[in-house]
Formats: structure tokens, C-alpha cells, sequence
DNA sequence: GAGCACTGC
């Protein structure tokens, strides 16, 4: 095919079909400033792209001869230093304050490096970068790839027939990220946020379809656009930052990926990892090049304790003891495992520190303690930015702050200041076992790259320390070089039902980057067949297809899309939305009486999901603003973050329903089957997730299939004794719990699932119960129920 | 008669 032509005429060749943001560009002064960068189609090429289905693009697509464009890092610098912004959707010069942002990007390690980076660039298609903390990856790198895609960003007709430019991606784990960068970006490239640069999360979209050439947005959206959109035709680049972290969502679209630019050769990727595993990488896509980038820190000094910690509480209170009498100023972070050993660290060190500076003013300053964890309200998380406290006299020791924190410090936020860091080894870490089908929190030592990350957290303003409450010996055999991927230690039950609907026909011969168990897989088709999301085969059944576009647990999913037919959508959006956030109930330690009488007002005897629709119900009827609902909440111990992000989910499970025509109906509620219509529907997603009561005990129950003993968590509402209930969750604690419980009927049970509850697979008295009701079903004469 | 590490759709 014929190569674009460049033209000099801001309207030349292009076509008739305008859309209006062009029409305002010729008409205003600064559009008569020749944009050099600009490449059009000629009609041929319109009319061959519009033609042109969302199938893979050949080598003679019309847009597969817009990439060759190979741009040399002086060409970039031309342009990054001219007069003109080519990115901006009306041209227009440049700002001063871009001017004075260019001269601080210039700085960064990564610009020294632009040369290589569009070597390499040019001349894969696929390549693996390493940068370190600062090394200015994050927020320079799409930018060099724009540069080079230059002739793109402006709108050519894409293959769905949309004026629109092909798109560069970048992925990251948190939603702040995506937002906060691309706020940076659009800065500095002298654009607006939501037009030529923006950012896509959940529940927000700040970009514009016929302008944005640069997303950034989180990895797990992207992934949801790939399930609509498997070849990711909108993108002409795409890069997944942050990958070492190896969640969930990255690992799934770097295999996704892996297969795509195979279909795709008009499609870049680059994957950007901090640090380490970089040959893993390179490896995995192919021995793709890599480019490795300096960060930016101050050298941290380590130290390990000469013995073993047998109380690694007790020692990190005891090292910031000493380091709050012996070191110079600056401020300490400890990484503790969870909320309630912080608060009661934090409470041990305020009074030894407070004891101290009483009775030896002269050796030590005040010291101000807080703590830090994701659950905490936001008001009191700002507090680990407010400054260390003033020395009491003039010139006696300076006052000193300590952030105790969870591994919400290790990426999620930094505090700047801090130079002594205390790292005990451990973490919480999710683990997921297939056989008994239960995911669980365990305190686990960390891996080195988890210590190295805590440990660089000390050197972000200044030359720090960190202090390793093990020994040198354990650093160097116990801990594992890397953390497990989110992907070994998952129920994956959702991932192969997203897989499925990205297109991957075979789950187990997928390329993972780190397969997981077979077992676990086995488990997570299995689920989805008796949910009748697969059939037998392992296909989607079109039930399944409808469930994969709901962001939830299948169960969840199940229970909503049937509950039409129960007449409950209504209140089954509800309940889903309140299961798909944290906790609602606020139970603060010094109010436990206070918190549990509130509770009791919304509580409903027939189970804890009721009792749930009851509380949103509440907060609907009486939080007319936000003023009053912060009010009330906190009077009845509610969470009104947690209350607001269920209304916010519900509306987009609304959403979803209409999308799919799925009707939204309330049974009466003055009709008596309001309540049993809704533990129907429940019942219909969760029926493997039952317990029946074992004994005359009304607080003793089994699990149906594993006959694991368990107990209804004291939390739960249900007030009588119920023979079967459903539960949302199994949690392995001090004992075995249920969380979240609701009466169901065995006859509901054997109705929806025949299959699962045959009772040639159960025991006890179970067997027997289904037994009579396969009896009374299968006898001729008996009316069919429903479903 | 209890405990939600952290993200994300």
C-alpha cells in the first residue's frame, strides 16, 4: 500500500465526515499554525479502513503503514524543544510553564537514556525496562513512545469506523496512580487532562474518545477492554508499568499480550518493571531486549540483629526506642502486619517514649506516634504527613514522628522525611487452598524484594538506615528472592471466567508466566459448570458470557442475573453491592456495647444479607445529603465511605442490568414471600457455599461436601435455629467461621442444583433430607417447581 | 463471642 503522505495543510486531504472539534480548529488563530505532524489517509485508505472488521490487522491494513515511523532521540528532542506543541489538539506554542517542567525532566535519569530507548524501541516490538525508584519511568517513558507514534495521535478512522487516535496505554496496579500521573503528564506536555492525555478507572472516565491518544489507566481495566475487544485494536502501544508487582490483572494481560502482538505486528508493548526479575521478563516475551534505567535514592546502610527475634513486636518497640535515643533526627517507619498489632504497638511506644523524654529531657525530644493502615479513615491516614513535633526546649533533642504501618507503606504511599526504617520480615499474605477451597490471611515472612523495597523507603529525601529485626544468615537462606504472584495464591474461580471470555479456549496450556496449580484451576471450572456459567464442554454458556461482564464473584454475579425471575432485582443489586465493599459496621474497641445496639436496630432475624438490605435501606431513607449522612452513619456506627462506595457499585450494576435487559422488579413488601423471593435468588448463586446444622447445638454447623465444622460468626443476626443456611464467607481464624449467613430451605437447594445435591454424594442426615426431595421430585405427579 | 494485609473490576 501507499505510505501516508505528510501534509503541511492543516485540512487538506482529509475527508468530508468532520467531526465538530475540527471545525473549531480551523476556525480559530492558532490553527493556522502548520502542524508538520501530521499524516492523512487518503480516500482509499478511509474507505479500506472503514471497510476493515475488528479482526487482527494484516500487514497491509491501512493503519499497519502508519507505525514505520522510526524516530531517532535528536528528532524527539527537536520536537520536544521547538515552538509548536504537535500534541495539543488545536496546535498552539508552548507555555512557559512547560519551558520550566522541561527543564526539570531533563533531569531525570531516564531522559539521559532517550536514545537507547528509541533504539531498542524502533527495532522490537516487544522490550523489558528496569527503573528504579525516581528514575522517571513512570511518567517519561509513554512519552518518548508518543513522540515516535507521533502521526497517530491525530485522529485517523479506526478500524470500528470512529474518528479517533490509536492509543498509547499504561497500566497501574492503583487507581491514585492512574490518576495522579496522568495529571503529571498532561502537565507536562501542555495538554488538558481528559482530552489529549487522560486516565480511565473504575467509575471514572477522564478521557475523550476523538482526542486522547495517551491513557493511562488501571491494569484491570484494560483487561475488562479486552474481554470486549480481544486484539486491543484502540491501541497502537501499550505499557504495563509496575510489573514486578505481579498482580493478578498484569499477569493475565501479559499472557493476553503474549499472544496478541503475535496477531498484532503493528502493536508495541513494553513492560516495566522495578528492579530485579528483569531476565524473567525477557525471557518470558521472547528474549525482548532490555533497557535498564538508574534510579534516583539515597544509600540506605542495613543492619541485622546478631540473633534471632523471638518477639519481633517486642523488638521493633524496643529498636525504635533506641533509635529515638541514639540516632540523629529524621523520622522512623515500622512495617507491622495488621491493625490491631498497630494500635497496640503504637500505644507501647507512646508510653515508653513519653517516660523517657519525663525522666531524660536532655537525651530525648518529643515523639509523635501514628498509625497507618488502609481502614483507617482518610482524615486520620493525612496524619502521617503532619511534621515531627518541636524539641520542648530551644535547643534540647529534636522532636521526632513514627509512622507504624501495614504494607500499605510499602507501595501504596510514601512519606517523605522518613531515614530510619524497622523491618520485623513480616507481612499478611493472602493463600488460597484449592483442597478445602478456602482463601485465608497468614503472617508470612516477606521475600528480599519486599525488604529491599521497605529498606529503600528510608532513602527518598536523605542517606537513611534500616534495621532488620532478623539475622544476616535468614536474609540470606530463609527469605525467597521474590513474592509469590497474586495468581498462586487465589481462588481463581474469576480469572477463568474473565480468561474465557478474553477468547483463551485452553486454561491449562495458557502461557502463564507462573502456572498456577492444576488443582486450583480444576476448582475454578468446576464452580463455574454447576453455576452454568460453562457447560460440560468448558464453554461459555451464554449465562456465563452475561456473568463475565459483571465486575463480581461469580456467586454474586449468578445470585443478580437470575434474580429477575425471582422478583428481587431490586434488593439482589442491593445486597451485592454491600457484599462488594469493606465491612459497613463500625465497631470501635472502646464503644463494642454502643456499636452492637446499633447494629441490632437494622438486624434481621432470618439472616445477615437481609440484614444488610435493611441497613442500605436506612441509609437511602434518611441520607438526604452528605452532611446528614456523615451524621448518621456516625451515629449509627456505619462506615459512610463504605455506604457511599455500595451506592456508587449498585449504580453500575444497574447499569449492567439494563445493558443486558435484565428487568429490575421488587416483590411487594407487603407480599410474605418479599424476604423468601430474595433468599431464593441468594440461594441460586451460592448453593455450594451451605452449612447444615450438626446436632442439637444451634450454633454448631458443617459444610455441605467438606463437612468442615463450623460456627456462625458472632456477628451474624440470624436469632433461630436454622437447619440449612448459605454463607458469603468461610474465615480461618481462631476457629473456623461462617460470615455473612442466611436461612435457606433444602428444597430451593435440591431445586437449583439436582446435580450438586444428588444425594448419592452426601452423607448423614443431608442424604437422607435430599433424598426425600429427589423422591418427591421425581414422582409424576408432583408440580414442577420453578427452575 | 469476634479481627479486614493490600489492590482491582
Amino acid at each position: 500500500m501507499a505510505a501516508p503522505q505528510a501534509s503541511t495543510s492543516a485540512d487538506a486531504a482529509r475527508p468530508s465526515k468532520r467531526s465538530k472539534m475540527d471545525g473549531t480548529a480551523s476556525s480559530t488563530p492558532e490553527a493556522s499554525i502548520a502542524n508538520p505532524y501530521l499524516v492523512h489517509m487518503s480516500e482509499e485508505e478511509l474507505a479500506a479502513s472503514a471497510a476493515a472488521t475488528n479482526g487482527s490487522i494484516a500487514d497491509d491494513h491501512p493503519l499497519a503503514g502508519l507505525i514505520p515511523r522510526k524516530v531517532t532521540g535528536a528528532e524527539a528532542r527537536k520536537v520536544m524543544e521547538g515552538d509548536v506543541n504537535p500534541f495539543s489538539v488545536v496546535p498552539k506554542p508552548y507555555s512557559n510553564e512547560y519551558k520550566k517542567i522541561l527543564a526539570k525532566r531533563k533531569e531525570l535519569p531516564v531522559y539521559a537514556q532517550m536514545d537507547d530507548f528509541y533504539q531498542l524501541f524502533n527495532q522490537n516490538q516487544i522490550m523489558v525496562m528496569i527503573g528504579e525508584t525516581g528514575s522517571g519511568k513512570t511518567t517519561q517513558i509513554p512519552q518518548f513512545v508518543a513522540y515516535s507514534d507521533l502521526p497517530n495521535t491525530q485522529k485517523t478512522k479506526g478500524p470500528d469506523g470512529v474518528l479517533a487516535p490509536r492509543m498509547i496505554a499504561c497500566t497501574q496496579p492503583r487507581r491514585v496512580a492512574a490518576m495522579s500521573v496522568a495529571k503529571r503528564v498532561a502537565e507536562e506536555m501542555d495538554v488538558s487532562l481528559g482530552k489529549e492525555v487522560g486516565y480511565t478507572i473504575r467509575f471514572e472516565d477522564a478521557t475523550d474518545r476523538r482526542t486522547t491518544f495517551l491513557k493511562y489507566m488501571t491494569d484491570g481495566m484494560l483487561l475488562r477492554e479486552a474481554m470486549h475487544d480481544h486484539n486491543l485494536e484502540r491501541y497502537s502501544c501499550i505499557i504495563l508499568d509496575e510489573a514486578h508487582e505481579r498482580t493478578l490483572a498484569t499477569d493475565i494481560l501479559m499472557g493476553l499480550l503474549k499472544e496478541v502482538v503475535q496477531r498484532r505486528s503493528d502493536l508495541k508493548l513494553i513492560v516495566m518493571s522495578a528492579t530485579l526479575d528483569a531476565l524473567k521478563f525477557q525471557k518470558y516475551f521472547n528474549d525482548a531486549p532490555l533497557l535498564k534505567v538508574p534510579g534516583r535514592t539515597f544509600p540506605v546502610e542495613t543492619f541485622y540483629t546478631p540473633e534471632p527475634e523471638p518477639d519481633y513486636l517486642e523488638a521493633a518497640i524496643r529498636t525504635v526506642i533506641m533509635i529515638h535515643q541514639a540516632e540523629d533526627a529524621g523520622d522512623i517507619l515500622v512495617f507491622l502486619t495488621g491493625e490491631e498489632e498497630i494500635e497496640d504497638a503504637c500505644r507501647k511506644i507512646k508510653a515508653e517514649a513519653d517516660d523517657l523524654a519525663a525522666t531524660n529531657p536532655d537525651l530525648c525530644g518529643p515523639l509523635k506516634v501514628v498509625p497507618l493502615y488502609s481502614s483507617l479513615p482518610p482524615a486520620q491516614q493525612q496524619r502521617i504527613f503532619d511534621a515531627a513535633p518541636a524539641p520542648l526546649t530551644p535547643n534540647g533533642p529534636p522532636g521526632r514522628k513514627v509512622v507504624v504501618s501495614t504494607n500499605i507503606a510499602e507501595t501504596s504511599l510514601t512519606i517523605d522525611g522518613i531515614v530510619y526504617v524497622v523491618d520485623p520480615g513480616f507481612s499478611k499474605q493472602k493463600v488460597y487452598n484449592p483442597r478445602i477451597r478456602v482463601e485465608s490471611l497468614l503472617v508470612t515472612p516477606i521475600s528480599k524484594a519486599s525488604a529491599q523495597q521497605r529498606a529503600g523507603r528510608a532513602g527518598r529525601t536523605r542517606p537513611g538506615k534500616c534495621f532488620r529485626l532478623y539475622t544476616e544468615k535468614d536474609w540470606a537462606n530463609e527469605l525467597i528472592e521474590q513474592s509469590y504472584p497474586e495468581i498462586l495464591r487465589s481462588n481463581l474461580a474469576n480469572t477463568v471466567l474473565e480468561l474465557k471470555k478474553l477468547g483463551i479456549s485452553n486454561l491449562v496450556t495458557f502461557d502463564y508466566m507462573d502456572p498456577p496449580a492444576p488443582e486450583t484451576i480444576m476448582r475454578a471450572l468446576e464452580l463455574l459448570n454447576y453455576l452454568a456459567a460453562f457447560d460440560d464442554e468448558g464453554n461459555l454458556t451464554p449465562l456465563g458470557e452475561i456473568m463475565a461482564d459483571f465486575p463480581l464473584d461469580p456467586q454474586l454475579a449468578k445470585m443478580l442475573i437470575v434474580s429477575p425471575e425471582f422478583k428481587c432485582s431490586n434488593e439482589i443489586l442491593t445486597i451485592a453491592a454491600m457484599l462488594s465493599v469493606p465491612n459497613v459496621f463500625v465497631r470501635p474497641n472502646s464503644q463494642k456495647q454502643q456499636a452492637d445496639a446499633a447494629q441490632a436496630e437494622f438486624a434481621h432475624p432470618d439472616g445477615d444479607h437481609l440484614t444488610l438490605l435493611n441497613v442500605y435501606h436506612a441509609y437511602k431513607t434518611n441520607c438526604r445529603d452528605n452532611k446528614t449522612a456523615a451524621d448518621w452513619c456516625w451515629q449509627n456506627y456505619l462506615s459512610h465511605r463504605a455506604l457511599m462506595q455500595a451506592d456508587n457499585v449498585r449504580s453500575q450494576l444497574q447499569r449492567l442490568m439494563e445493558r443486558h435487559n435484565l428487568d429490575l422488579v421488587s416483590t411487594s413488601f407487603e407480599d410474605k414471600r418479599y424476604y423468601t423471593n430474595i433468599q431464593m435468588a441468594i440461594a441460586c448463586g451460592f448453593f455450594m457455599q451451605v452449612a447444615h446444622r450438626a446436632g442439637g447445638n444451634k450454633k454448631a454447623f458443617q459444610t455441605i461436601k467438606d463437612n468442615q465444622v463450623v460456627s456462625p460468626h458472632p456477628s451474624s443476626t440470624l436469632d433461630h435455629a436454622a437447619e440449612f443456611v448459605i454463607y458469603h464467607e468461610f474465615v480461618l481464624t481462631t476457629r473456623n467461621f461462617i460470615r455473612t449467613i442466611t436461612e435457606v430451605k433444602p428444597e430451593w437447594l435440591y431445586d437449583f442444583a439436582p446435580a450438586y445435591f444428588d444425594p448419592n454424594n452426601m452423607d448423614g442426615e443431608v442424604k437422607r433430607i435430599m433424598a426425600t426431595l429427589k423422591a418427591r421430585k421425581d414422582k409424576p405427579a408432583a408440580p414442577s417447581k420453578r427452575r
